[in-house]
DNA sequence: CGTCTCACG
DNA sequence: ACGTACGTGAGACGC
């Protein structure tokens, strides 16, 4: 038997083999799919979420069965037969959202590249043609699998019928069979329509029986059977309000039944053997993959995302450098390899024109009197993406640059900040030039990233060049036409040459002193771990949340108080509500503490210490959503300050002269500040006015006393609010953390903007706003796109809305402080000073400067960093000094 | 390479 | 009913 089964082909098989029928709920599947994922959209705004997460459902289905027939059904329209038996049938339903409709005519179209048989029938709905099938089916003795989103399917489960219904996510399905039925239910298959029609469903607005829900329902089935005998024994039903409601509700049961009953006979005009599957078109699934930009599917399928067609250009490779050929308006490109510009070699300089578009070696540039001379005239205008680097780069190598013109990257992030990546090719490409390559594809990635050819290198590095040039004209319109390019010309492009010299300049680091902490921190981990291991009787990982989990919950047996995706949560918060409970929690918090400080703050900061023995982060400019910078290897923004065992590491950031001392200067309350001055709410203005203990006044505001009588509870809590306020409050988020119930924390709130009328219509105002833009703007004019904003999903929309709320505040905080380091650093240069700007740190700035200078610095930094910006409230800023940043006061 | 945890504003 | 505070970067673990 089995050479004849090898001898014939796979086609003649399936006829012989038992025939596997795959039933899919198309409309259920697709809802599934949308609102489990996040909007994606393609290049051309399509939305393509649904058909994305369809498409990997089909796939793992695919895989897992095996089918040899298929078929997709439909829901056909809005009226079908049940609305003759109650009107009300799926009444009050949210209608689809436009983002969801608009993706139906490419699930059809993908599916016909599947060649999956799709069908659909007039007054039924999907499930009826489903049921049909899989009766058919059943008859012939197929094997059938039905797969939905919709648990009421689960009554089709029979000996030959198994029922898959989507659970969390996109691929995952809980499997029902009769047996499982039974487990989980305690009842069979066909009873299901009984359990519906007993407790009713909400989401199809089938009404049931008022006060009957799943586990009543289930109850009375075991007991009862079915709908016609639990009425049949109404007088054994002895709970009172039970009774009363099924005796009035008799009609609503017997109807709800009706309308759960999926039809197994429809009048259904296409056959089992109409639903043979035979495997896609391959190459019409690629395009559809195409169109809708579902590249690592595509790569899946063995085809590389479409490269799109690159232009030869020609590229000279200059030996001597002709003068005439460096004009007064360049675009300049410096490439290296890897991305970390303070430390990279320079592989190659190209420049370029409309006229032409040149290549240089390093040695060839530093080697031209003409070529320097060119980079340093500042009439000459330099067109660049990412000016920092190519300024930072220059200046290792001793290459002054001026005459920055444009760049490239900070541009296309002031036009939209959620979308801009590093890379050339990327930012091009949304602006639509597509004639560079990425870096990924001419270096390789990984083990694999390597140097190709010399020729390969000239080309890549001219046509950044090139695409840097040619996209000038566009983003400069573009930004003009959104108000912004004061915001990128006059703010962000000074700025990035500022963030250039404070990279390169670089904080001194005290290595002894950072050795010294660790080895004391190093003996005092080795003391915890050994007492840990003491208490819990055995050794493990305590840096392993899965085995500390295993520990905790399953060995000592604590009450595990919060889950994450993979098992237990040990979270800090978590231990702490522990605490009590056990001996070996404080010991673990402690060794956690100390793990941390040792392996982030010392030996990762150890490591970063150059030759020059100084610490050279670099400051992303083009990367955060709302204005900020962020800080990279190191990260110097979240160095420890709150607990006195981190903070000792301050101590080892230090002058990088003899005799120098480090000097900071912070906002205070900036960003509730600029609350004040946005919402113009009359309270917290005059608050800011009289110079009040922010905090304080608050809560005198919210609970109604005299600031005198504020207690230091109250303080705290009108603290949590305020900053509750900035992230786009919710009750839920300010009850975790004050660790209150939501109640409490939604009277808070509720409290808090009656006391501060302004606020909450300025709060109303912004999300209306962002509805209708699309977008929020900050003080200078920074602007944040939030479609989800309309998304019909509770979760994505709310995100959205809290976003609209916090980010013109922390945005146009972000503002400020940048126009106050381009004020600063003229003020510097104009004074004559030394004193060198090394750190931003969101809301605060820190120099270094010799002894003789601090006395005038602390009237300079204070007064410029509080006239950076005009608003309606005073700015305050702090200063202070010491001979680390551990000792400043 | 994703997840968890934790450092900062 | 829904289940989250806003914005970051880095290290350790475990697949």
């Amino acid at each position: 038997m089995a050479e004849l089964l090898d001898r014939l082909n796979k086609e003649e098989r399936k006829y012989l083999a038992k025939k596997k029928i795959v039933l899919l709920d198309g409309n259920s599947l697709a809802y599934r799919a949308f609102f489990a994922l996040p909007l994606l959209t393609n290049d051309q705004g399509i939305h393509t979420n649904a058909v994305y997460g369809f498409t990997m459902m089909l796939e793992n289905i695919l895989k897992e069965e095996q089918p040899t027939h298929m078929l997709v059904a439909w829901d056909a329209g809005k009226q079908t037969f049940r609305h003759k038996t109650y009107e009300d049938y799926k009444g009050g339903r949210q209608k689809t959202p436009s983002e969801l409709s608009e993706q139906f005519p490419y699930l059809r179209k993908l599916l016909e590249a599947y060649k999956i048989p799709q069908y659909e029938l007039d007054q039924y709905e999907a499930d009826d043609i489903i049921g049909t099938l899989s009766q058919r089916g059943d008859d012939e003795d197929a094997e059938v699998v039905v797969i939905s989103g919709d648990k009421d399917l689960t009554q089709l489960t029979s000996q030959h019928t198994t029922v898959r219904i989507t659970r969390k996510g996109i691929t995952d399905t809980e499997i029902y069979t009769p047996d499982h039925v039974m487990e989980k239910y305690g009842i069979e298959p066909h009873q299901i329509i009984d359990m519906k029609g007993l407790m009713g469903d909400a989401s199809d607005n089938i009404p049931g029986v008022p006060g009957v829900g799943e586990k009543t329902a289930l109850k009375l089935l075991k007991e009862y059977g079915s709908i016609e005998n639990v009425y049949a024994s109404l007088d054994k039903i002895t709970a009172k309000k039970l009774n009363e409601n099924l005796t009035n509700h008799k009609e609503s049961a017997f109807m709800s039944r009706e309308l759960a009953t999926i039809i197994i006979d429809a009048p259904i005009t296409i056959n089992i053997e109409e639903l043979t599957y035979n495997g896609p078109n391959m190459d019409d699934v690629a395009d559809i993959y195409t169109e809708l930009k579902f590249n690592t599917l595509l790569e899946k399928l063995g085809r590389s995302p479409v490269e799109e067609p690159q232009e030869d250009i020609e590229v000279l490779t200059m030996l001597e450098v002709d003068e005439k050929f460096l004009t007064d308006e360049m675009a300049l490109h410096v490439e290296m390899m890897d991305d970390n510009y303070l430390t990279a070699d320079i592989i190659g300089v190209s420049v370029a024109d409309d006229e032409r578009t040149l290549f240089f070696t390093l040695d060839r540039i530093q080697q031209s009197e003409v070529f320097l001379n060119w980079l340093k005239d500042d009439t000459k205008k330099k067109i660049c993406s990412d000016s920092k680097a190519t300024y930072a780069a220059f200046m290792r190598h001793g290459i002054e640059v001026k005459g920055i013109d444009f760049d490239l990257l900070l541009g296309a992030y002031i036009v939209n900040p959620s979308t801009s990546s590093p890379e050339i090719a990327a930012v091009a490409k949304q602006f639509g030039y597509t004639n560079v390559e990425s870096n990924e594809v001419v270096y390789g990635k990984g083990a694999k990233k390597a140097l190709p050819e010399i020729d390969v290198i000239q080309d890549h590095t001219a046509r950044k060049a090139l695409a840097v040039w040619k996209l000038k004209q566009t983003v400069e319109e573009q930004l003009k036409e959104n108000e912004q390019f004061d915001l990128y010309h006059e703010l962000e492009l000074p700025l990035a040459l500022i963030l250039g010299e404070m990279e390169s300049t670089g904080v001194a680091a005290d290595r002894e002193a950072l050795s010294k902490i660790g080895t004391e921190l190093s003996a005092r981990i080795e003391g915890l771990q050994t007492l840990i291991y003491e208490i819990a009787g055995e050794k493990f990982n305590i840096n392993s949340p899965k085995q500390l989990g295993v520990i905790l919950f399953e060995k000592i047996g604590l009450t595990p108080i919060k889950k994450t995706k993979t098992g237990y949560s040990t979270a800090a918060d978590v231990l702490e509500k522990l605490e009590s409970e056990h001996e070996i929690i404080s010991h673990i918090i402690l060794y956690r503490q100390l793990a941390k400080l040792n392996s982030t703050y010392i030996e990762g900061l150890l490591k970063e210490i150059h030759e020059d023995g100084k610490i050279h982060t670099r400051f992303q400019q083009a990367l955060t959503t709302t204005g900020r910078l962020s800080s990279i290897n190191p990260n110097l923004q979240n160095i420890p300050v709150r607990l006195e065992e981190g903070r000792k590491i301050r101590a080892a950031f230090v002058p990088s002269e003899e005799g120098w001392s480090l000097f900071a200067a912070d906002y205070s309350q900036i960003e509730l500040r600029v609350l004040a001055h946005m919402s113009e709410d009359e309270k917290l203005m005059q608050a800011f006015k009289e110079g009040a203990d922010i905090h304080r006044s608050t809560a005198a505001d919210v609970f109604g006393v005299e600031v005198d009588d504020v207690t230091a509870e109250m303080r705290d809590a009108a603290k949590a609010v305020n900053f509750g306020i900035i992230y786009g409050i919710s009750d839920y988020g300010l009850s975790q953390n004050l660790n209150i119930p939501r109640k409490e924390a939604a009277e808070f709130i509720d409290k808090y903007l009656s006391s501060f009328p302004g606020v909450k219509k300025y709060m109303h105002e912004i999300v209306e706003s962002a509805k209708k833009q699309g977008y929020v703007t900050t003080l200078m004019n920074r602007r944040r796109y939030l479609p989800e904003i309309k998304s019909s999903n509770f979760n994505v929309r709310s995100f959205a809305e809290r976003t609209a709320m916090n980010t013109p505040i922390q945005g146009s905080a972000a503002d400020i402080i940048k126009q106050a380091m381009i004020d600063m650093s003229k003020r510097l240069k104009e004074e004559g000073l030394e004193t060198r700007m090394l750190l931003q740190v969101h809301d605060e700035l820190i120099f270094e400067a010799p002894a003789h200078e601090l006395e005038k610095l602390e009237k300079i930094v204070p007064e410029v960093m509080e006239a950076a910006i005009q608003l309606n409230v005073p700015l305050k800023v702090e200063s202070s000094h010491g001979k680390s940043w551990y000792d400043m006061k």
